[in-house]
DNA sequence: AAAATGACGGTGT
DNA sequence: TACACCGCCATTT
């Protein structure tokens, strides 16, 4: 586990409840801006998935991609709803469901 | 050490 | 709005 992908786990740990954060996002605030790709790889090696809330973190548009859970992109939409987060149709509403950064405040 | 890969992001068509 | 292309960084082979 190198220090990046740590980095990123810590961060998406910390994602609250109802909220969701950008791969974008996250590799900012890991240090490494626009690497949104290596934080997608990060979270597909994700070690724990109930651990690391991977599914509170979804694309710039509010698009759902992997899960390396056990359900599927499905489950997912469904957990972030339960959570509170609104998705409209097959995205989430970024506008009111992403993650303001403010760390848990 | 170099090349290929991927749960991205932005721009172009 | 949907699909295709190029550029981005970290990880893996």
């Amino acid at each position: 586990m190198k220090s990046f992908t740590k980095k990123v786990y810590e961060i998406t740990r910390m994602i609250p409840k109802g909220k969701v954060a950008t791969y974008g996002q996250i590799a900012e605030l890991a240090g490494s801006p626009g690497a949104s790709r290596a934080v997608g790889m990060a979270m597909h090696t994700n070690p724990d998935a109930p651990h690391t809330p991977c599914h509170r973190v979804v694309a710039s548009d509010g698009s759902l991609h992997g899960y390396s859970g056990e359900g599927d992109l499905e489950s997912k939409r469904k957990m972030l709803e339960k959570e509170g987060v609104i998705i409209m149709g097959e995205k989430v509403d970024l506008a009111k469901s992403l993650w303001d950064k403010q760390i848990t405040k």
